[in-house]
This record gives structure tokens, sequence and C-alpha cells, in this order.
RNA sequence: GGCGGCGUACCCAAGUGGCUAAGGGAGAGGUCUGCAAAACCUCGAUGCAGCGGUUCGAAUCCGCUCGCCGCCUCCA
């Protein structure tokens, strides 16, 4: 399997510490406002990183973490007049339900800042302790120049950065490029007691606390957008490593960003859509393949066309798995004659290393290619129903389409996407687009057309279906039953 | 200014040295059907921003040009 390393800046074949374990941390988010669709991408894609390397036989220890203090959330409770901690638990239910909805698993710990302070204060103190960091009034800052790899991460020389230095530099600092570690109190601020006085935690030492607590000195992946690659994580490999002298990351990760009009979607530009709202006029799983359909390190570009088109898609999937569902349970009466149609088990559907889960590991084992493995999703679905045309009949070709469906399961459980029956596909799609109707009611109606046609009462029957038509329901006519779909 | 990325069909997008350049959406043709719709099948780039080079062979490697974007500041 291999990995992208943002560290050596190629693919890597992964080799865990461990073997057969992996320590993952992901940067989670500070919650101090809700989610935008950025935030979505980053989530969706690592949760899927987790879900195969499971899916490979891995044990994943999977943390990911709140930032519970920060400017931030203490600028945003002042313009709520509310608390910082009642900010910071507010927004971190709302990232829960959003999360929910889009199909990303809890991780297994999922430590906050501010349970850590002891952690946090012990590696200041140690730092200060091996001359790397000093304090100043309260404050306590790294000294980026006593770690001479700094830099390694995003690929940059410290002169070179103070060449293209756009912030006010503290003129306490001893060099513009050192960052605090712990920040002392200003009157009414929230703050812990510490050896430097009462004060809060900067923000990348946090991480460095917490992933070395519950994962250790080194861990296998640590993961986030691309956005945290300089300083974030350039810091936390600085403060680690010169506390621990060892490697803190083997695998570094990164997703790329979410554009509006191909500019990097941020809150600052204001170009920002929330999951809530998105989530409104979409369903979750349109969400989830419309981030997958595209690699992860690669920008997306936002807007609703694509939304709707991974609607689209997903009608495609849930009618070939109707179909087939169709066959295996319905138009398969045992007795039938033997009818298993030739040519297919080369191909995509058979078992052989051109089927369907040889091409999908190979896929996803090259840097979690999910588009690709998207692709052959597809690809079966098409030749299943190739398959399908063939009036096929019979124990053996049932045998055929049920190890092809087993696949399809099972990348849906990696994914978390084609992961429903078709009734729930219909269901969600009927609440998404608000057709005021209920399946009883829609199959009432169906049940009165059948008897109209049955005598031969095409008006009755041409009536009810553009009755239905109108509300948003498309009736299908097949053998010996009618379908009802949501238009779209 | 420094560093990095991207440019593949009408749109999105995979592919980073060698079989027919995946897949989805849209479009066209066909099958099915009381009619219809849907669904399914088929079709679709002699071509991979442009120009030059390396190679038996390049979308894929190298150079230059054009266009777009990101990071260097909080940011997923």
């Amino acid at each position: 399997m291999k990995i992208f390393n943002t560290l050596s800046g190629r693919k890597e074949t992964f080799v865990p510490l461990a073997e057969g374990r992996i320590g993952m941390y992901v940067c989670g988010v500070t919650v101090y406002d809700v989610c935008h669709i950025g935030h979505a991408r980053s989530a969706v894609v690592f949760d899927v990183v987790r879900r195969y390397l499971r899916y490979k036989g891995f044990d994943v220890e999977f943390v990911k973490n709140f930032t519970d203090i920060d400017d931030k959330i203490i600028n945003r409770a002042r313009a709520e007049g509310a608390s910082w901690d009642a900010v910071a638990g507010k927004y971190t239910e709302k990232y829960y339900a959003d999360m929910h909805r889009l199909g990303v698993e809890d991780a297994d710990v999922e430590p906050r800042a501010t349970e850590h302070i002891k952690e946090i204060i012990e590696l200041v103190a140690g730092l200060i302790e091996r001359g790397h960091a000093y304090s100043i009034d309260g404050d306590v800052y790294f000294s980026v120049p006593s770690f001479p790899e700094y830099g390694k991460l995003s690929g940059r020389k410290l002169d070179e950065m103070l060449a293209g230095a756009r912030v006010e530099v503290d003129p306490r600092k001893k060099n513009p490029m050192d960052f605090a570690l712990w920040k002392s109190s200003k009157e009414g601020e929230p703050a812990w007691q510490s050896p430097w006085g009462p004060g809060r935690p900067g923000w990348h030492i946090e991480c460095s606390a917490m992933s070395m607590k519950h994962l250790g000195r080194t861990l296998d992946i640590h993961a986030g957008g691309a956005d945290l690659i300089f300083p974030h994580h350039e810091n936390e490999i600085a403060q680690s490593e010169a506390y621990n002298s060892k490697p803190f990351v083997r695998y570094w990760m990164h997703n790329g960003f979410i554009t509006v009009n191909k500019e990097k979607m941020s809150k600052s530009l204001g170009n920002f859509f929330t999951i809530q709202e998105i989530l409104d006029i979409f369903d979750p799983e349109a969400v989830r393949l419309f981030l997958l359909q595209t690699h992860y390190r690669s920008p997306i570009e936002f807007s609703n066309e694509p939304l709707e088109e991974a609607t689209q898609t997903l009608v495609r999937y849930y009618q070939g798995l109707e179909r087939l569902d169709d066959f295996l349970f319905l138009s398969l009466p045992e007795g039938k004659k033997e009818n298993c149609p030739p040519g297919f088990e080369d191909g995509i559907l058979g078992g052989t290393p051109s089927g369907f889960k040889a091409r999908f590991m190979q896929a996803m084992d090259d840097d979690f290619n999910t588009a690709l493995a998207i692709g052959h999703v597809f690809e079966l679905v098409k030749e299943m129903n190739r398959f399908l045309d063939q009036a096929p009949t019979g124990k053996k070709a049932k045998e055929f389409l049920l190890r092809a469906k087993e696949g399809l399961f099972e990348a849906a459980g990696v994914l978390n996407v084609f992961n429903r029956t078709p009734a729930e596909w219909q269901r969600a799609l009927l609440k998404i687009k608000k057709i005021g109707l209920e399946v009883a009611g829609i199959e009432r109606l169906i049940g009165e057309r059948r008897e109209a046609r049955a005598r031969k009462d095409f008006l009755r029957a041409d009536e009810i279906r553009s009755e239905l038509e109108q509300k948003g329901i498309a009736l299908e006519d097949k053998k010996d039953s009618t379908a009802w779909r949501v238009k779209l």
C-alpha cells in the first residue's frame, strides 16, 4: 500500500511502526462556529482512510481532537454574550450532528485541549528545560533556531520565511519565527494555573501533548487539511521532536481545498457554504459521493451542479441494485432451467485478479484513490446490467451475482456510500426533495392505477400517473409491477 | 519575491513511460411499452494547454511559453 507523504513529497510504501497496528491522529476543528463543506471534506476523506485501513485488517487507533480553547472561541463568546465553554460545547454538538449525518464515524479517542492542561504544562516545562523554549512575562515561546530541522515539512528555509513575513512581530521574541506555547491571560479571560502564571495553551502545543498521550511518541499517520502544513504541523514537529528526540510522525497526509470560483473557500473571504445548508438541499450520501469522486489531494470546485450530478449518479447505482435484488429474490423461481450467460467470469463480475474486489483494493492501495475505486463500482454496475440483459436463470447465475454483490457491499462499507437499500434511497429522496407524500399513499395510488389498467381504463390510469408526476413522482411500468421514482 | 500544485471529451474526473486514454453527468441512436416515462444497452477524445527535446515508444520524463490556483498570517 502506498501513501503520499507530505514530508517526502512522494508516494511511499506504507509500513506501520508496529506490525498490524496503526496510530492515526487527525486534526479536528476549533469549535467556535458551525462547520462548512471544507471541514466535511477533511472529515470524510480521513474517515474513509480509517475505514480502509481497518478493512485491510489493521488494528487502527484513531484519534481526532477538538480545540476547545482559543482566541477565536473567546471572541465568539464575547460576541454571543456567552461563556467560552458554552460556545465550545454548543459548536461541538453541532459538529457531531453534521458529521453523523455525513456518515463520519466517531474517533476512538476525541480529546479536548482543556482536558490536557497538565500534559501540556509538562511538555512546555520540558521544552524550557531542554533549552528549546523560554518564558517572558508569563508567556512561553518555542525557540525556532534551537531546532535546526525547522521547515522540513513545508519545504522552506528559515531565512526565506523571514523575508516573506507579513505579520507584526512581537518585539519580546528572541527570533521573529518563535511561536507561543503558552499565553498569559488578560483580565476576564479563561485561565489555568501554570509555573509561568495564569494562562492558556497556544494552539500548536495541544496536538503534540494529546497525540503523545494517546498514541505515543511516534505516530504512524498524522492528517489534516493542507492549510495546516504551515505553521501548525511544522510547529508540532518542532515541539515534539525537540522534546522526544524521536521522529514525531511517519506519514503526513493532507487533503486539498474546496474552492468557490476557483478560490479557496474560507471564513475570511466569506465564500463558504455550511454543511447544514448543503444538507438542507442534498442528500448526505450525494455529498459524500461528491467529495470522494475527486482524489483527496486535488482541489474540488464547489457548486450545486456536481451535487445534482452525484444525486443522479446514485440513482443509477440504486436502480442497478434494485434490478439485482429483483432478480435474486423475485424472478428466480427454483427449478427453472439453468442459464448462466458465459463470458463474464473473467471480467469485473468474476473473482479473478481482474474482478471487482481486486481492482477496488488496487485503487485504494494507491494512496486511497477513491475516484478510481468509485469508477470500478460503476464498471461493475454496467457489467451486472449486461449480464441481467441476458435473462439468466438458475442457481449458478444466482451464486455468481451474489458474489458480485458481496464485493460491492464491502466497497460500500469502506466508502460508506452505496450503503443503503434501494427503498431507503427512495425514501431519502422523498424527504430531501420535500415531496409531500408518504410511501403508503403512493403505493395506494399505484394499486388503484393497476386496477384501472387491468380493466383497460387508460384514461384513469394516465390521470393517476400525471397526478403523481405533478408532485414529483414518476411511475415506471415493469413486466408485472409498477415502480415509482422521485423525479430529479 | 520564495516554495508548491494544476491545465485530459460539452461539464466533472481517473490515469504519471508501452494493451482499446476508467467512471459519472449531459447529448444522440436502439431495446422495452396500451401510450408514455424511466431504466438498460450502444455510441463518444487518433487526442491529453502550446511549442521543442529525451526515448524503439510520452498525457505520463526534461526545457521553455501561456493560463489558473495554493502556501509563506488564523484557516479543513
